[in-house]
DNA sequence: TTGTATGCGTTATCAT
DNA sequence: ATGATAACGCATACAA
């Protein structure tokens, strides 16, 4: 394992000036370079990053926090933070984090520990507070709307569900359920309140049981509509808050008989490729371009909300 | 940003005490154990993983290398090989490719400059040739069936797609074209060349536009669908080599009012939860066991070559 | 049981 | 332009 000292004593120089030839600084004579040069050549000589890292405090590298990876909407959130993390010649450390809150805490103790600059949570278990003291050692980006002193990238989830819910109401649907991956988490919480703010407006009771949670694949479709057939007190339509999930409403009905949209309305979440392939009305979410800021945030210093825009497509689910 | 010095200083004790104190080794008297404890307290000291690894000559974490992880194949040997990391407090960096060589040699290099202590390639495009020098540097681990000094874990996709012809065969196809995602790749040869082994041995003729490449996701089943509609020979039976292409290929076959398995059967791979929702007969591939051998390859010394077992699960497209 | 001293490999400061 | 030397922060062999 041959180091810069072996270097520069192979090359006849001292190790600033093998440091400056390996980090093309000026005021090194070029006679001197390619000895240095040579040098490394002929000792094979590689540099040692971690030694570089700890020297500039530095390691060049992000953690990103996600529940799963085989979902479509954290597949691309990464697709965008990795372009973005190309570009800027950043590393990637994954923490693949299933919802638990430890492996969040993991990723930051790993900033606490300096062995990444920064960290971006597509999504969060762990209450604001445990998250909150480690901005101390890095920059912290979140993925959701949340009041306090810390970068994050987000949709007006309730906005986004207030408006998808007129527009169900204005096609005709009053008996409206919706599904959801999981309840907690602040997006489904916006959601939850835009819900309930809709259904007292119009002074209709809340019914807990139009709510399905859980909702992340395909065959989870599958399953709200066997729900729902064993229902006396259906619902009529169904923000569905992913693509997967709606898929698998649409094709389940169609195998059984029911009728899209005429007897139940779907709206779905992503605009994923299959969504347009079944034709689904959804709201188009751009989740490529949510993460590409998200790892613009991340390596960029001070506090930047964004928000970013979604649109409704429809098409024949409605 | 106090160290280890610092703390030694306010406990009254030497590094190498606060060293054994913080990595619980023996022989430190309880008193000082408190005093260390105490100052750590105080002080706020947080140690820096970066120098534990420039001095220990270890990162603890591993390299992913992968074409992109939005495809349902790549997500589940992810997922597997983030169940391993865990379990063995491994950290992973990844390498989001598309299949471009320079990404993969990216990570080759972090290897070389020891920043990851391994290297997973789950597939690649580099010529092995480019590869194979890297190992002086640290563990790699393939994801194909190379016969080269390297561990891999494998499916014989050789044997496999062969025993699928003979399948299609006894169902009375006999006319089979195959959907596959790239034609380079050792995978993909390897299938190839049992295509043109089991159409020789029947003296069929190899027909190159029953060949279809690119496919990955659900809508290039419907482009597929649609290329095949314009020939005037047409294929009877597709070997489809994801679930996601063949559940477009069938989706779309249902919307053309096209018969499945009648006019065109459909042999799908990986047993993804669509296949089941859709009735696809598919070949069951253990994406996430083997992600969670080659984790454990990529943390084993030596060298190790796996083979997984697949099995065919027989549903309503054949 | 504890401390001293050295190594890990680089960057950066400050002379010259 | 170049070199000596001090950080960077920790682990550990060796001595005591």
């Amino acid at each position: 394992m041959t180091n810069i000292r072996d270097v520069a004593r192979l090359a006849g120089v001292s190790v600033s000036t093998v440091s400056r030839v390996l980090n093309q600084h000026p005021y090194v004579q070029e006679e001197k370079r390619q000895a240095v040069l040579a040098a490394i050549e002929e000792s094979g000589y590689v540099k040692n990053l971690n030694a570089v890292s700890l020297s500039k405090g530095k390691t060049e590298m992000v953690g990103i926090v996600l529940p799963f990876t085989d979902h479509s909407y954290f597949a691309a959130l990464l697709k965008g933070i990795a372009e973005e993390a190309r570009i800027n010649s950043k590393k990637l450390v994954m923490f693949q984090t299933d919802y638990e809150t430890d492996q969040e805490i993991a990723a930051l103790e790993m900033l606490k520990h300096k062995q990444i600059d920064a960290c971006i949570f597509c999504s969060r278990s762990s209450d604001w507070a445990l998250i909150e003291p480690y901005q101390l050692y890095g920059q912290l980006v979140m993925c959701e709307e949340i009041h306090q002193e810390v970068s994050y990238t987000f949709i007006d989830q309730y906005g986004v569900f207030m408006k998808a819910l007129h527009y169900l109401e204005r096609k005709g649907y009053n008996r409206i359920g919706y599904c959801i991956g999981r309840r907690s988490g602040t997006n489904s919480q916006e959601r939850e309140r835009a819900y309930r703010d809709f259904l007292s407006s119009r002074q209709i009771p809340f019914n807990k049981s139009w709510i399905f949670d859980d909702c992340y694949h395909v065959q989870d479709g599958e399953r709200v509509l066997e729900e729902i057939s064993r229902m006396t007190d259906k619902p009529d339509a169904l923000l569905v808050t992913n693509d997967q999930t709606a898929a698998g409403i649409l094709l389940t009905a169609e195998k059984t008989g029911l009728n899209i949209p005429q007897d139940l309305g779907i709206m779905g979440f992503e605009n994923h490729p299959i969504a347009e392939m079944l034709s689904i009305t959804t709201i188009d979410l751009p989740l490529e371009e949510m993460g590409r800021n998200l790892f613009k945030q991340a390596i960029k210093h001070g506090i930047e909300k964004h928000e970013v825009t979604v649109s409704l497509i429809e098409r024949r689910t409605l």
